[in-house]
DNA sequence: TTAGGGTTAG
């Protein structure tokens, strides 16, 4: 009887032990050809026991045993044992591996260092010529990153198919070479070969990071055509292009001509949803996915994750943190845990994302910089500095791009200038210089910390195609004051076909807003709808009625806030109670205030606004109330406090400080200043003092504000040239600013202080404010 | 009687 027919059949019917035992009965179970066939079908089963079994005894193995074991063991995910097997093929087995064995056993590398070991045996033999060895090693190399090895190896190749195309072309996109995938795409179609349904789900990946919308329209057009869209693997890539170029609706349209979907479909749909900011599209989708019965695994959870903190659900956040700990998933990788860190502190809650990260038993590098973006974007910089230090001393994390942009904000935020400048030190060791978003962080970084010259010659040097640096150098000049110059470059922009997004309008309209550009603001706030189609959002208005507000026009910036389409939220009367307190306007300044306290009542800053508006007029019955209310719930000032660095050291300043010990000498220096300034024509303007106690005592609580404390402690630490420069946590008093101009004027050198708002420059008695900030 | 190349993340 002919077995060979049966192998088959009794394979898919899981029937292979029975056939096996058969096959012993009839005499013929240790036949050669019976014994390959079967090492393979009880692999193929996933019978790993049996096939090896099976394997061990065949008395004398030919390559095609081998190659059938090696087989058995990768389909298996046995990367280990598939190499054991190989080496042991190699060394006691009599026989020499041929061109089947490679392919299968360089899929098992599970390191480099196997892969090129395999390498040197192939070329020994001769094979590397062969299309599927050949195509394998590419695929090899590319999986650990060595993309240089595999364009060699495949430049080097006399013959390639379809397959080596494809493999060339992934492995480039896959390391994120999207350019060089392109250029291998474009030579493969100079050479005549034809896309096939594993090309074009090779090539759709690379049209997002080329912000090639069209290319991956001609290429989905080109799949229509062939009927390549019925591979769920193209269609799944469609969608994902689709979503990443921002499109989620043409997204959905392939995603709804689906006939079958598979994980990946709609996983791919819920997160073309979330990254799009449709977080309620991407729920319904969940819920479609749900209804067909199909599992949510670890990446489905990442997005419902995403979803929960742009929605700023804490709630289904929790059940999302609950889901993953049930399943097991924080323990296999940590991806879930990273996003579960990044989730609670988008969410604001980072003690969670902390308790999840010092939790984690294996942390990789985007652990370290999401908690870092987490502290930092929550307003703790001095957290996010401290893990950066904690993470430079583990062992086997290096610093990436990622956590070069998470970390620079937080040394801008606190003014680090020199711990900035190491960043921008290691930025140009490790390459990354010309990194669009490495680049736009120093140029935030250094105009943050009060070096726009060089800001502005980084900027001459990175890329500049896309909004982003632009953005950044416009608000950097916004925050120095120079107006006119953020304009210029505004005009630059267009000039050099740059077209500007919603934030370069934020950075715009708020270096007018500074400068006292109201003519321009308005204008530009007009041309955003017109000339540029940008719907101007709920940001773009709070600028404008910081504008106009700033300006004095306070029954216009009212009115501005009345006739909004959109729905004022706090940035709009926040900024409209600022300029009340610029102009001492008690009314306007009573009605935004309602409106703040009734939208954001936990935000200590509207109450100490109030309070001063009420201060500056003498009414102190008002003054109490509203410092009453905000103790009754709880809230408590933010202390205001200046910083200086002198040798490498920040030093800190808080009002009327003590405890410094070169206090007296800084006292004493104030004391001899003020003198001097009084001669000069200087005259305290109590207003500023927000307490109703004696004069006398109101000079020396003026004295002893944190921003004289510090500027006078680098009169005394800092060489004679050194410009002094201070920050600021909260807006500057308007006092120190008219004091800090005299010192200027006394001590012939450059005082530089930012403040919670913008830069300002003293010199000579003046500031590059001209008083309007 | 055997083999390679494809889609989802931060």
């Amino acid at each position: 009887m002919d077995f060979t027919s049966l192998f088959l059949p009794c394979a898919r019917k899981g029937l292979i032990k029975p056939l096996h035992a058969l096959l012993l009965v009839s005499g013929i179970g240790n036949d050669f050809f019976c014994s390959n066939k079967l090492v393979s079908m009880y692999a193929e089963t996933g019978d790993i026991q049996s096939s090896r079994c099976v394997f061990n005894q065949i008395p004398r193995k030919n390559t095609l045993s081998w190659n059938f074991m090696i087989s058995g063991y990768v389909k298996n995910g046995y990367f280990r044992e598939a190499i054991n097997c190989y080496n042991q093929l190699l060394t006691n087995s009599g026989v020499r591996p041929d061109f089947f064995t490679f392919p299968v056993v360089l899929k098992s590398c599970e390191v480099l260092q196997d892969g090129r070991k395999i390498h040197c045996y192939v070329l020994k033999l001769g094979f590397e010529c062969d299309v599927f060895v050949g195509s394998s090693l590419i695929h090899m190399y590319c999986k650990f990153g060595d993309v240089g090895d595999a364009f060699k190896t495949f430049d080097e190749m006399p013959l390639r198919d379809l397959g080596t195309w494809n493999a060339m072309i992934a492995g480039f996109c896959q390391n994120g070479k999207a350019a060089e995938a392109l250029g291998v795409f474009e030579e493969m179609t100079k050479q005549g070969v034809r896309m096939g349904a594993i090309t074009v789900s090779s090539v759709l990946p690379i049209c997002a990071p080329l912000d090639d919308l069209l290319l991956g329209r001609l290429i989905h057009n080109y799949s229509v055509k062939n009927g390549f869209e019925c591979d769920v693997f193209v269609s799944n890539a469609l969608i994902n292009m689709y979503a990443k170029l921002g499109r989620a609706r043409e997204a959905n349209r392939v995603f709804e001509y689906m006939t079958c979907r598979d994980l990946v479909t709609w996983n791919s749909m819920v997160a073309a949803y979330e990254q799009n900011n449709d977080p309620l599209a991407a729920l319904k989708i969940f819920s479609g996915m749900k209804e067909n019965g199909q599992q949510p695994d670890v990446l489905t959870l990442l997005s419902l994750a995403s979803i929960a903190a742009q929605r700023g659900d804490t709630r289904s956040g929790q059940t999302c943190h609950g889901f993953i700990l049930r399943r097991g998933w924080t323990t296999e990788d940590m991806l879930a845990e990273n996003a579960l860190v990044d989730m609670y502190a988008k969410l604001g809650n980072i003690d969670y994302a902390e308790n999840v990260f010092d939790g984690m038993p294996v942390k990789d590098v985007i652990s370290w910089n999401t908690i870092i973006t987490g502290f930092a974007q929550n307003g703790l910089a001095d957290e996010a500095i401290e893990h950066f230090h904690l993470m430079a001393k583990c062992d086997g994390i290096m610093v990436d791009q990622g956590t070069i942009v998470s970390i620079l904000p937080a040394f801008s935020h606190v003014g680090a200038l020199l711990q900035g400048m190491v960043i921008h030190g290691i930025t140009i060791r490790i390459g990354l210089l010309h990194d669009v978003f490495v680049g736009t962080c120093l140029i935030d970084m250094y105009a943050k910390c009060g070096r726009l010259t060089e800001a502005n010659r980084l900027f001459s040097e990175v890329p500049r195609k896309s909004p982003v640096p632009w953005n950044a150098i416009i608000s950097s000049h916004g925050i120095h004051g120079n107006g006119k110059e953020a304009l210029e470059l505004f005009k630059q922009m267009q000039e050099e076909g740059v077209k500007p997004d919603h934030i370069t309008f934020v950075s715009l309209l708020s270096a007018c807003s500074h400068t006292g550009l109201v003519d321009d603001g308005q204008k530009y706030f007009r041309d955003m709808r017109r000339v540029y189609s940008l719907q101007p959002n709920v940001k773009h208005y709070a600028c404008m009625v910081d504008l106009l507000g700033r300006a004095g026009h306070l029954d216009a910036a009212y009115q501005f806030i009345t006739s909004m389409p959109v729905i004022p939220d706090a940035s709009v009367w926040g900024a409209l109670l600022g300029a009340c307190r610029i102009h001492g306007n008690v009314q306007l300044g009573d009605l935004a205030s309602d409106k703040l306290f009734a939208i954001d009542s936990e935000n200590v800053g509207y109450y100490v606004l109030l309070s001063n508006i009420y201060a500056n007029v003498g009414e102190w019955n008002r003054v109490d109330r509203v410092r009453s209310l905000a103790k009754d719930r709880g809230l408590r000032k933010t202390p205001g406090w200046s910083s200086i660095e002198v040798n490498n050291k920040v030093h800190v300043f808080f009002m009327g400080n003590q405890s410094h010990p070169q206090c007296e000498d800084i006292y004493r220096k104030l004391g001899i200043l003020l003198a001097q300034m009084k001669s000069l024509g200087y005259v305290p303007d109590y207003s500023f003092v927000l307490q109703d106690v004696e004069e006398e005592e109101k000079e020396f609580i003026l004295t002893s504000h944190s921003e004289r404390l510090a500027i006078a402690f680098g009169i005394i630490n800092l060489p004679l040239q050194t410009p002094i420069q201070i920050f600021k946590n909260l807006r500057v008093c308007g006092d120190c600013h008219t004091a800090t101009k005299f010192i200027s004027l006394i001590i012939k050198r450059e005082i530089i202080v930012r403040d919670s708002n913008r830069f300002h420059h003293f010199r000579d008695g003046t500031c590059s404010c001209g008083d309007y900030w």
